[in-house]
RNA sequence: GUGGCUGUAGCUCAAUUGGUUAGAGCGCCGGACUGUGGCUCCGGAGGUUGCGGGUUCAAUCCCCGUCAGCCACCCCA
């Protein structure tokens, strides 16, 4: 069929719009409230901010071609480089911590499924410069916020928060050699979606004996703050590396989001940048991807060449989220509401009132439409009806005489005669 | 990138084992209704059955290819 977007991308017919703003509006609101600044980078790039970080599996999926300047430029993917870049190019001028948010347009060639296209909307925000487990707890709870924000609670969605840092003294502390750590991270992130004896396969293959491969799922099946305690209390640096997963838990509970929050190991992050707490927040019922994801990446700015700075930050983006708020209703239906649609009786005379009408009400900020054509004033009321007016008003040859107008209220059904200077003036009564 | 399922008006679906002008409801436009809406009735527009090829006297239906959508994998945003 012709006529249609390309693959991947969407038209934003005004419901659809509607409700991209209805997403956009509650992100900046709430990423204001916790004092973030918004600020915003160009959609395309060059190639190799991309290459240079990020493996050939991204590079793959890179909306990629050369530019009439003869460069590698590529759109973007994902917003982190480019914070990265701009925050490195400032990073001795920039009070610390930074709290920035934006909300990009982001690009990846992949064959799409449902919540996964080759454009979205993510909002995304990070802390930079700021090491504390108290930055960790802070963009949890904004996400947090941010779904609270949108209607749901915690039967509804839910995040699950794990610590790199945890995973790994736990698993060293199972005498896991350095160099299996991969094979057991990669079989922890699969832990609810594949079957046990494919994973006990994996570990084998990476050269697991019995009792590592038990305790790889032993730490895969961990839940809960105090779990995760106990068992890292019996493994050496065990307290040490729980610590910041404990504050940052300790804080959200102090912040009354405990009842959103469940501690889970099985939370890996895909990407290898994550050095830390990492999280995910999911819709209670599991049936949609991720809605947001996101960790500490403490190595990430000096690698792009900046200064050595902590980091961490999340991403949201519009698909999956939008699913979820249809799922429950939570869309909004209009774009505009109309104030008032005016209705001339006749031509002439009426219609000249009418557009008097209009311009002093759309001048006093009414949200105002009239019929472009004249006919009767029962099409005209149906067309009033159908654009989701609150009122009409409706000026004939005996109104005018009298020097007022009909002002029905198209909900109630009501009627009453209102003086034009009222409505001039821009009072319906 | 790999595999599976699906593809008929804007939307939801019909069309006897392949059978000739592909139908309906909703929506849209117009009319009944000439100063009062959301009802009702009537009429109209809108399809080269995703596209291309093949088999057949005949294809929406069967076969192949292709494109698109959905699902799983992969990967994650």
């Amino acid at each position: 069929m012709q006529g249609k977007a390309l693959p991947g991308f969407r038209d934003f017919y005004p419901e659809e719009l509607a409700l991209r703003n209805h997403i956009f509006a509650t992100w900046r609101a709430v990423a204001t409230r916790y004092g973030f600044e918004e600020y915003d980078g160009p959609p395309l790039e060059a190639l190799d901010l991309y290459t240079r970080k990020s493996g050939d599996e991204i590079v793959q999926q890179l909306y990629a071609f050369r530019d009439k300047g003869d460069r590698e430029v590529a759109l973007r993917p994902e917003m982190t480089p480019t914070l990265a870049r701009m925050v490195a190019a400032r990073a001795q001028a920039l009070k610390k911590p930074i709290r920035w948010f934006s909300i990009p347009q982001l690009f990846r060639y992949e064959r799409q499924q449902r919540g996964r296209l080759r454009e979205h909307f993510q909002l995304n925000m990070d802390i930079i410069g700021e090491a504390s487990a108290l930055a960790d707890a802070e963009l949890i709870a904004a996400a947090i916020d941010i779904l609270r924000a949108f209607d749901l609670g915690p039967q509804d969605v839910r995040a699950r928060v794990s610590d790199r840092r945890v995973l790994r003294a736990l698993l060293m502390g199972a005498e896991i050699a350095e160099g299996q750590l991969p094979a057991a991270l990669a079989v922890i992130d699969r832990s609810e979606r594949v079957p046990k004896n494919v994973l006990e396969e994996m570990l084998k293959e990476s050269g697991y004996g019995k009792r590592e491969t038990a305790a790889v799922f032993a730490v895969a099946e961990l839940r809960g703050i105090g779990d995760v305690s106990a068992a890292l209390g019996n493994v050496r640096g065990g307290e040490e590396a729980g610590e910041p997963l404990r504050q940052a838990i300790a804080a959200l509970e102090a912040m009354g989001l405990a009842e959103f929050v469940t501690v889970d190991l099985t939370i890996v992050r895909g990407l290898a940048y994550y050095t830390g707490i990492v999280f995910e927040l999911f819709d209670a019922a599991k049936e949609l991807r991720a809605i947001c994801g996101g960790g500490r990446y403490d190595g990430l700015l000096a690698a792009f060449g900046g200064t050595d700075l902590p980091a961490l930050g999340f991403g949201m983006g519009d698909v999956v989220l939008g699913e979820l708020l249809k799922e429950r209703g939570a869309a909004p239906k209009a774009s505009t509401e109309l104030g008032a649609f005016l209705i001339a009786v006749s031509g002439g005379e009426d219609l000249t009132t009418v557009l008097r009408l209009a311009h002093a009400l759309r001048d006093r900020g009414v949200p105002v439409e009239y019929g472009l054509r004249h006919s009767g004033v029962r099409k005209q009321l149906e067309l009033a009806s159908a654009r989701g007016a609150a009122r009409a008003v409706i000026v004939g040859p005996e109104e005018r005489a009298a020097g007022v107008a009909v002002v029905r209220d198209l909900k109630a059904g009501t009627e009453a005669k209102v003086p034009l200077e009222h409505l001039l003036n821009g009072f319906f009564d």
